[in-house]
DNA sequence: GGACTGAATGCTTCCTAAAGCGTTCAACGC
DNA sequence: GCGTTGAACGCTTTAGGAAGCATTCAGTCC
């Protein structure tokens, strides 16, 4: 499964480092985990992690990229699932993006704080993750149009405007508003708009 | 013009201090702002400022309603305007909202800086705030409710849905990314897709 | 010669005392 | 008696030295 962003292959050391890694940066978080605790827990010198991975930032930025990828995973999973309408399919993408992110905020705050830290310190990270995701739409919508449910001059363009319309159940913002029912329902609330916009669209 | 979250009217001397604070606030920023300095500012002792404002957030608080409300004002001014439908109001709202939300940042940065501070200080006045435009935006659709260019269900509810789904054009991470004419025509997509929305439920 | 070490380096973070500043209110002046 | 002051109070911020930690690389080992 390719996927743009996509950590290079890690040999077996630099899995063990990343593993370590990860597991100190779930519990104590990236701030208070040292490179030389990552170093013990590997059974090696500080030094030689960087034989591995450029900085500690590199590693963090690599145990990042699996948590993403298992969110694409997931996400590709949800809309793979057969037997649903496009409709269905794209719903089921936003509300599982919003379950994710809202999950992860309050269940996983290291995880949280983690991925912050990335966005701060290497910014393209957003585009890179919001161009994975904008492929798992775009196949959504090609399927869209194929079965003619959907009638799109552009998928790729639409997919972009999709992920505008429903920035706000995945922006941080919405960690500290109004709580999830309520934000589900308004998500739905704005799928349906979206969807008769579509239908006007096919319908001419 | 009633406008909710409106600071009660204030005295020459309230009006004095808040004026004196507001120069240093947008000059020097709300932290390097003291209170000693607004007193000196207004020839009076520190301690006389509290007879007329409770602690210096609220002073800053004040100051932080009167740039709101100018706003709110050039927002109704936009929608006002003669001779345009509804869409072009709609479209106009979200568009000079962009605009003035963008130029702040950019060209003001004390005054972005400030209203950061009241919001992390004050989490409501972001309810507030969206409340008063929600007011805005629902006399624009009771409008094109009563001009039969849309059918609602709920003129309320259908403002909070656009609030949400023009978010992103509002939100701070929008001043860290692309340019203000790329910004610009996504919200023209997204307006067009929702007016397509909107027509398909005025015709069934 | 390649894999690894661990001390040195220098930047970052922490700690703590001092300074600064928001707030209060007893005292003062009219 | 009311409006105002300015020093006291205590919390917050600052500054500077010490400690911590990411990173480098000369030296060592196999």
């Amino acid at each position: 499964m390719p996927l743009t962003g996509e950590a290079p292959p890690l040999d077996e050391t630099a899995r063990a480092i990343l593993d370590a890694a990860s597991r100190r940066f779930l519990h104590y978080g990236y701030g208070k985990t040292t490179m030389s605790e990552i170093a013990g827990d590997c059974n090696m010198s500080t030094g030689n992690l960087y034989r591995y991975f450029p900085s500690k930032l590199d590693i963090a930025e690599a145990f990042v990229r699996r948590l993403r990828a298992e969110q694409i995973r997931l996400l590709r999973e949800a809309v793979g699932k057969p037997g649903l309408s496009v409709q269905e399919k794209l719903r089921g993408f936003f509300k599982l993006k919003l379950s994710l992110v809202y999950e992860r905020f309050h269940q996983r705050p290291k995880a949280y704080e983690l991925s912050q830290e990335i966005l701060r310190e290497r910014p393209s990270f957003a585009d890179e993750w919001e161009q994975a995701e904008s492929r798992v739409l775009c196949e959504v919508l090609d399927e869209g149009q194929k079965s003619g449910e959907l009638a799109l001059c552009n998928p790729q363009r639409t997919a972009r405007i999709l992920q505008d319309i429903f920035f706000r159940f995945a922006s941080s913002a919405v960690y500290y508003e109004g709580d999830y029912d309520v934000l589900e329902g308004e998500l739905d609330d704005v799928m349906d708009l979206v969807w008769d916009g579509f239908q006007h669209r096919k319908h001419g």
